[in-house]
DNA sequence: AATCGTTTCAACCGCGTTGGA
DNA sequence: ATCCAACGCGGTTGAAACGAT
């Protein structure tokens, strides 16, 4: 089913917005409320798409957005918002009063992701060997929680990467029977898991796990995801090989370790809800004090 | 002063989701 | 159950601003 074009009509007025436009939506909007925005320009006397007011509204003219530069704060805590939900930029916006999610993407892609590469490679030129084992062994050694993190990010890529060449590679040898009902979800799995695993969210795992049930740990998280353990960090990351990843999807009376370690992730981002909501809206300037990297001091 | 390369960010595009008919 | 309009989101684009030569 074919989706029709927002706005194809011809004559539509695209582009920066004029002063003009700005005041004709402001007021339409501050008389009426949002919403109902396909038919918002006509009534509001707009020459211009409903998706291009709502986007200029939300973005700019809303009266509660905060305009100017990134606090250190604000930048502390998108990175760290950024480490448990990743590029979901409407749920770190909803943390961040009078930001947008545009602004935070743009804010990530401009400077935090520019300074992350440099610590990341700035771990990376120490060492010898491929670039991915370095960023794996940053993953897990660097003492500079940024480089970390990227690296955390950049080993889950590259594994993705060497997983779907493994599958496009391999997909012609497995039967149907065995592989059609459940290879999407159980494929999707891994991704999942080392996403999580590779994070602060994983560490918090790895330590919860190991005092309360005695199940946790790369092992269970491992075959949980249908992961041999050692794939956790793969053998050119620092682990096995890859071969072994036609095993993925074998173990599903793991199930319950998986799903515990999810909600084990959601509840952790619950609780940074919680504390942001609750008593400080960001985290604590000192817990970075330490940190030798670029990225914690980069407000002169 | 002119040119060129880089950075920034507002705006657009296309896809997924949702809810009502 | 199905269709589809409306909405929201994330990725991408492109023009303006800025800096270097």
């Amino acid at each position: 089913m074919g989706r029709t074009p927002c706005c194809d009509s011809k004559g539509i007025k695209k582009g920066p917005w004029a002063p003009e436009e700005d005041k004709l939506l402001v007021d339409y909007v501050q008389a009426n409320g949002p919403g109902n925005w396909r038919m918002l320009p006509k009534l509001a006397g707009l020459n211009r798409c409903g998706k291009s007011c709502r986007l200029r509204w939300t973005n700019y003219l809303r009266p509660d957005i905060k305009r100017g530069p990134f606090t250190p704060e604000e930048h502390n805590s998108i990175l760290h918002l950024h480490a448990i939900v990743g590029n979901k930029w409407s749920m770190i916006a909803a943390q961040l009063p009078g930001r947008t999610d545009n602004e935070i993407k743009n804010y990530w892609n401009t400077h935090m992701k520019k300074q992350l590469r440099q610590d990341a490679l700035a771990v990376a030129v120490a060492g010898e060997g491929a670039a991915a084992a370095q960023l794996a062994r940053a993953a897990t050694a660097s003492s500079c929680p940024a480089a970390r993190h990227m690296a955390q990010w950049e080993t889950a890529r590259l594994e993705a990467e060497a997983r779907l060449s493994l599958f496009s590679s391999s997909a012609t040898t497995v039967t149907s029977a065995t592989a059609s009902s459940s290879s999407s979800t159980e494929h999707a799995a891994p991704d999942i898991f080392l996403r999580l695993w590779n994070s602060e969210v994983g560490d918090s795992f790895r330590g919860a796990a190991v005092q309360q049930q005695g199940h946790g740990g790369p092992e269970a998280c491992a075959a949980a995801a249908g992961v041999p353990a050692q794939q956790a960090l793969p053998a050119e990351l620092g682990g096995d090989d890859y071969s072994a990843a036609s095993t993925y999807g074998t173990e599903a009376a793991a199930d319950d370790d998986y799903q515990a370690f999810l909600d084990l992730a959601m509840e952790e981002f619950a609780l940074l809800q919680g504390r942001l909501g609750a008593f400080s809206v960001f985290p604590q300037a000192d817990v970075f004090a330490d940190a030798p990297c670029s990225l914690f001091a980069p407000f002169e």
